[in-house]
DNA sequence: GCAAAAGTGTTTGGGATACACCCATGC
DNA sequence: GCATGGGTGTATCCCAAACACTTTTGC
């Protein structure tokens, strides 16, 4: 097949599924839609992927558009989660939306044009489209490398106590996890180290705080099986 | 943002990363590019995805053309793996390509009007932009699937012996597997069931054929942990 | 001294791994 | 009877899971 001079591309778009922890509170970023279809309904943010741009590119220029989140500064993690066929997205016709996820620590927004908000996953709005679907998926892919890479880095403090990095993990699953084998487990990983300082908090015992030895993605062999 | 009178999405394609396993080698169609860039050298199969067709309807009818295969009559799994961007794919400039996976059980080929043809995994030509990559990453999707589900039906035959679905496990990972460990594991996850048939072949004591209860994936809780 | 979170070991059970011999058949 | 692949069980080891008390601080 030769290249026809007729081909004409679908409509390209790119969406984005933005976790942080705030508050030890799991959130994604939603906006609300200003325009048709699913007018003043919760979604991801998203647009359209014009011809010249990456789809990286496009990620971060419609990102910070809508959000105002900059996703080349804030975000320390992102990977592609996939790519969706979508009919009813856009009025002109059939679409087709790569989809990205991205981890951030203490995410700025909300100095974009349209209103956006961080929402618990346990208490989300209904969303447009199959959004919820996209953001589950997005959601596994995490907790699968919760499972067996350093991941989490991407949405903790430079500085930590192994207390929030577990609090971290059990908000993510949401469910609770015993102390004693999370920090077994974990520094058995050898992701983190100690900082040398303490955090002081209230009537109590002062704790330790850790970094990561890698703010990029590592794979360790071993994981939690249980992930 | 509302859309811009101006906007022209970039090129859409989409690419195939068709298993088999033929008398044991697992293998990956590969065509022959007829045209630049990249003429004469093998690359995965795909082609362009033109407004109107949904990324798996552009696939199933790219394929066809391209190699002959039927991806919606012969393959017996399929699963999007990633989209990619291209620079240099398209000589009118960016491109987008979806890639997917497929597994399938025999599979004809050939036809079609381009030269194609099953490789083996490990003896793969050079190939185009980063195909080599492509394959691995569609491989061990199809590696970590086969430690948690059933999807080596995809790659059987109907009926067939647990030597033969071990010698598959073998020739995908690379590497031997311990007869009874296997057996032990395989049929605890409960995918397959005993035709009452028997296979005889040679002069030795004929074996036991089996199928899957299920021709669709199906996802165990418990896995092999070591895949 | 007391409330509140930090920090720390041991036991147990289940599953992965390693390993060797008998069985049924064709010739 | 012998060569060939089919079929089977046990012992070990490692890791996940369960579980409770002492330590350090602020007030």
């Amino acid at each position: 097949m030769s290249y026809s001079q007729s081909y004409e591309p679908p409509t390209l778009a790119v969406d984005g599924v933005f976790f942080q922890i705030k508050d030890n509170i799991f959130e994604v970023l939603l906006i609300k839609r200003s325009a048709e279809p699913f007018k003043n309904c919760w979604a991801l943010p998203g647009g359209y992927n014009p011809k010249g741009e990456t789809t990286r590119e496009a990620l971060q220029r419609v990102i910070h558009l809508k959000s105002g989140l900059d996703v080349a500064q804030d975000l320390s993690y992102i990977e592609q989660v996939c790519a969706i066929d979508t009919v009813a997205r856009d009025p002109r016709g059939h679409a087709v939306s790569i989809v990205y996820m991205g981890c951030g620590r203490k995410l700025s927004h909300g100095e974009g044009c349209e209103e956006s908000q961080f929402y618990p996953l346990d208490h989300l709005p209904t969303l447009a489209y199959d959004h919820d679907e996209i953001i589950n998926l997005a959601k596994s892919r995490l907790i699968n490398k919760l499972g067996h890479t350093n991941i989490v880095f991407s949405l903790m403090p430079k500085k930590f106590t192994q207390t929030q990095l577990q609090t971290a993990y059990e908000s993510i699953l949401g469910r609770a996890l015993d102390k004693r084998n999370f920090r077994k487990k974990f520094l058995s990983l050898d992701f983190i180290k100690e900082t040398g300082d303490t955090w002081r908090e209230g009537a109590h015992r002062p704790a330790k705080l850790y970094t990561f030895k890698s703010n990029t993605l590592v794979d360790a062999d071993n994981g939690f099986d249980s992930l």
